[in-house]
DNA sequence: CATGAATGAGTCTTCATTCAT
DNA sequence: GATGAATGAAGACTCATTCAT
């Protein structure tokens, strides 16, 4: 089911889990890359040899685990908008992150250190293409905000469950009822209420269904 | 409109006014002792005169700015749950955050520097407190879901704004189509989405205590 | 019993007791001028309004503190050597420094932050007049080390008796065996040895008994 | 004489020799990271390279120079309990710490920054053992205050020595009369009444194991 | 008598990065 | 493919000290 990529350098594609992981539990900045050469048993020069610089990990990072919205996106440029391929980009852009749960989380969270990060641009371009594909053509700030808050729905549904498996931690007076729920779960509620969310997004060219 | 308090020590209050602007608009760990204190025109030690640590400034920001949460929730605690409490919530959410657009931004954007944070705790179940009570009792995840992200829709339209003062940007194949907006005009639009999602939330109880 | 000082500046004395205690207790350069205040509930300026410096508080309690001593010394100084002479002065400093055990850990174990200062001048040089008034004229290396070995003798008591009071910290293979002891019981004890060692210095005015 | 260790990183020994002297001559708390690094002509940030912490160059200082104090101890351990073995170990100790002076030094001097650091738990546990194989089982009070002592003579002897060679200071009216010595003169009369000190040691048991 | 506010110099420590081997 | 050694810049924090009030 993986891209054929030649096995070639084993230790780049460690280096790209370890780091997305630690980026993603603890920050960007927090996560030293002593810490990341650490855990895989090399030293910090190691990772100088695979890396120009650590932000250039975060762009192998992007480059690695990009690929389903990549192919999201360019399948939705092939097609005409329609409410169809609307839900479709949705849904796709759901599956795709629920393989890659720590990649949301990491670019959600560590907004400050990607802004002047080339590879973080990358990331937002290929979510702001996302959103206008999902919003359609000659959308208004309305349908734009709408595009953006079904996409952050997905993200939303990790960070509950996050919240869900910590401490309790609860102030006493409203008691958290939720039950406990299981990844898929989760998602399933996500992207139905994305799919609604986006449902009422109504481009210019007409009103939709 | 300002509450009376004593102007004692307004370097205090000054400290905590920049380091709150250069906090959501650098992130946290880029924002240095050094630049709030230059920007102040006062030496590093005399942010230390006034507060104990970075983070306590952090603390010191939670305590000034989130007051209007901390009101809301009183409020709502001292109602039982019903439809209008859930909306009115929202709605007052949303007013107490338009005043102060970057608190939000900070909180978002700064998970991991927050997460270790005592002062980022507090702001965190302020959080949960608010989504506790617009979710009502008995909630499923789903409910608690759209709770959620009613909230988030809030600080999505910050984050639209943003986008749309800052540079084009755009790649090139797709057209940033949405007009310019308000912040007013952002606002009702969040607000109206907030409402959407949350009004389907049906807690098991019925509209109870 | 006390010295008729006028009562004038309670808080000079307090301060002179709270700082001894502290030096003696975590050592000079650990002791922050914040701390002391703290203890007494005053603010650091206040110490400044008493003291010049830091250094002065030294000053202040090498004066308050040393009384006995000076007085050994000038007694000492009034009488012609003899065996007897040496032994009262051991003993009188002994009882000197009975009473006021932190002044002498403090002066043996801040070594390196009271040579630079001229409170700490002062102070070795009582210890080394008492030195030489007890080795007697004339005294080879070898009295003079007796000398000194016997005033130090004093100070080991108090050095042994800390280490009983705090925690076993035994290796295993060799067990501490010793009975506790008082205070009294250890210096009767100190001074013994004391006056063993000093009694086996020989001035060259002539053969001692 | 000396161990062939490997000469990798010869830095790391510079370190430990710098370090010691700075800190016996001036004191571990007025010597700077900066300071020792200056004088070896190296950055601040490659002392951090050899050891992890400033508390770790007196760890380093430790296993590097008591090795003495460590055979010592193994060999009386060994050994049943003898005044020869007593006599014997004195004059191991001293001999380890003739060519080791600023060791000595430096650990009677700073006691404060020592007794909040590991490495200087550990060289105090050597000194107690020290000081409990020369008291010999069942030992009294008093016999541990002599062992105590005996020891403490060997450091006694540089403390004068060092007093010598300094400025005179005197105050004026008691000359300084003892004359020059040398340093095998000084131990030697050091090691001589530390024998007498220990030899009235009397274990209860008679000499037994 | 004492405080509140502030300073300036300095501390230890951490980090991304480099380069000869 | 990787390491060992080192750097330079910067960071948070602490402290003795000052001074107007």
């Amino acid at each position: 089911m993986s891209t054929t990529q030649s096995p070639r350098s084993d230790t780049r594609a460690r280096i790209i889990d370890v780091a997305l992981e630690l980026f993603a539990s603890q920050g960007y900045e927090k996560t030293s890359l002593r810490e990341i050469a650490d855990r895989l048993g090399v030293t910090k020069a190691a990772l100088y040899y695979h890396f120009k610089t650590k932000d250039d990990i975060v762009h192998g990072i992007v480059r690695t685990m990009a690929a389903p919205i990549d192919e999201a996106i360019a399948w939705g440029r092939g097609q005409a908008w329609s409410p169809e391929l609307r839900d479709e980009l949705v849904r796709r852009f759901a599956a795709g992150m629920a393989e890659r749960a720590p990649l949301l989380r990491f670019f959600h969270e560590n907004q400050p250190a990607l802004r002047e990060s080339a590879a973080g641009h990358e990331f937002k371009e290929r979510m702001l293409a996302m959103i206008e594909l999902v919003q359609g053509p000659d959308a208004t700030f309305h349908d734009r905000l709408r595009a953006t808050m079904a996409l952050f729905a997905i993200n939303s549904a990790f960070f509950l469950l996050k919240q869900e498996h910590s401490e309790p931690c609860g102030t006493g007076s409203v008691a958290y009822a939720s039950p406990p729920v299981t990844l898929v779960e989760a998602m399933d509620a996500a992207v139905e209420l994305a799919l609604e969310i986006a449902a009422r997004i109504e481009p210019a060219g007409g009103p939709t269904a």
